[in-house]
RNA sequence: GUGAGCGUAGCUCAGCUGGUAGAGCUCCGGACUGUGGAUCCGGCGGUCGUGGGUUCGAAUCCCAUCGCUCACCCCA
């Protein structure tokens, strides 16, 4: 044999034991996104490389050295996806979507960096992201937020999250700002730490959100953001914030509160939990009103998030087991003996015809009655169907509860066993609580 | 890109100062010719990440390399 091939660094395999977890936290979004009113499009994974320079910031960390780029067959420049926003954009200008209308999308999907991989951070990594076009006013921020707030609640992550918000102000009130940031900062510059002179050159405001408390005091001296907004600004903000107070959602915040990405104007908030080492953000987003004017669109105001799926599963890591018991089948089918065995995937068909939702393992391969029951049993089934050659020759089946202490078995005819898998099926597709 | 820690069976790990590999779980079978989850017994499964060095002898010590993990950086 020779060596098996790895899978390539930073690319992770979601292994079966793992995907029901994923599986509940897409269906809970998707579930809250429909209850928005937002509608699902899909964009390839593979783009031209200069959409990605012209919207993310040609200087940013993720253009200058963390996508991966290659050239085509043909000689173009293209790269896999590092985020969703662009192409999302992309395909909305290029069909039309944004002449004048409003549209509120969401996408699913792996995006891709070339990064160190650590926990929560890997090189293929998975994001459900929200893109509002053409609703420039703070109430669709707001609502953002709520959807969000409500994808907590429905995975129980309510306790885990904290809300920080901030304004980013528009173009000029940044330009303002970050030359006398830069000022400032060059005037203490004996004051800051090495990252954060590299940082002077290249991302200044991310100064502000340096880890080193060495830094903190230069910090806290630097100008604020919060001090240059125009008036129209400064209403949006107070607006988003009126409509997050209403609503009783708790925030705090962070004039620190930076975004990784060139487009973001205005609102920008991030949902940060503190189990999770260093990768803390699960969700962030923000405004980007000049991204489509900047793509080559007309001038169209936007909003969106987006958030990390391994960093929400790796919070519910610790229900792994009941959600893989959701998925678990309902019945699994034992057939022992050469005639029941040739019987029991036309028994298996009749019963998921009879059954509607029914989940209906039918053992395969063999195996003496103790090792089908042993599958029965590590299945997840709450029943094991037993088909021998007495049961075949009676026409009837035995049904044998798993799980319920006390509770036996009973052999009993095909229409009996149906109605019996029909109640087990309600019982477990009601809502839990 | 920088730093630290770790690589022994499919998984989780033991293996003391060098004497050429072990447990639990999983899987298969048996005790129990049609009854799982408990117990006991047996079986399958490893060139100790890879390459080199030191040594009579290396999983163990040294060097290199690859991989994983965490942190920095960056970010969802």
């Amino acid at each position: 044999m020779s060596a098996p091939i790895q899978s390539v660094r930073g690319m992770n395999d979601i292994l079966p034991e793992e995907t029901p977890l994923w599986q509940r936290v897409e269906e809970a979004v998707r579930g809250v996104l429909a209850a928005y009113g937002y509608q699902e499009i899909r964009t390839p994974v593979l783009e031209r490389t200069e959409l990605f320079a012209r919207s993310i910031g040609a200087v940013t960390d993720i253009v200058e050295k963390e996508m991966y780029t290659f050239t085509d067959r043909n000689g173009d420049s293209l790269s896999l996806r590092p985020e969703g926003t662009a192409g999302c954009v992309r395909a909305c200008l290029q069909h039309g979507l944004l002449r004048g209308q409003s549209h509120r999308l969401w996408y699913q999907g792996p995006m891709f960096r070339h990064e160190r991989p650590q926990k929560g951070r890997y090189r293929q990594f998975h994001q459900i992201g929200v893109e509002v076009f053409g609703i420039p006013g703070p109430d669709v921020d707001a609502e953002l937020i709520l959807m969000c707030a409500r994808v907590w609640r429905t995975l129980g992550l309510v306790e885990d999250l904290r809300l920080e918000i901030n304004t980013l102000g528009d173009a000029e009130a940044r330009r303002r700002h970050r030359a006398d940031l830069v000022a400032y900062f060059r005037a203490h510059e004996a004051e800051l730490d090495a990252d954060s002179r590299r940082r002077l050159e290249t991302n200044p405001l991310r100064i502000l959100d340096s880890k080193n408390p060495e830094m903190a005091e230069v910090i806290a001296g630097a100008p604020s953001l919060l001090d240059y907004l125009d008036a129209e600004a400064k209403a949006h903000f107070e607006g988003f914030r009126k409509r997050l107070d209403e609503a009783g959602v708790r925030y705090t915040v962070n004039p620190r509160l930076v975004r990784g990405l060139d487009y973001y104007n205005r609102t920008v908030f991030e949902w940060i939990t503190d189990r999770l080492g260093a990768q803390g953000t699960v969700c962030a987003g923000g405004r980007y009103d000049g991204l489509v004017e900047q793509l080559g669109g007309r001038p169209t105001p936007a909003v969106g998030f987006a958030l990390g799926l391994e960093r929400i599963v790796a919070l519910l890591e610790g229900e792994r087991g009941t959600a893989a018991a959701a998925r678990a089948p309902h019945a699994y089918l034992a057939a022992v003996g050469e005639g029941p065995e040739r019987a029991a995937l036309g028994l298996a068909e009749r019963l998921r015809d009879a059954v509607p939702g029914l989940r209906l393992a039918a053992n395969c391969g063999g195996g003496s009655f103790k090792a089908q029951l042993k599958r029965a049993d590590r299945s997840g089934a709450a029943v094991a169907l037993i088909l021998g050659e007495d049961e075949l020759a009676a026409g009837r089946i035995t049904l044998k509860w798993l799980r319920e202490a006390g509770r036996g078995q009973e052999t009993l005819d095909l229409e009996a066993a149906a109605a019996a898998l029909r109640t087990l099926v309600e019982a477990g597709s009601r809502p839990a609580g």
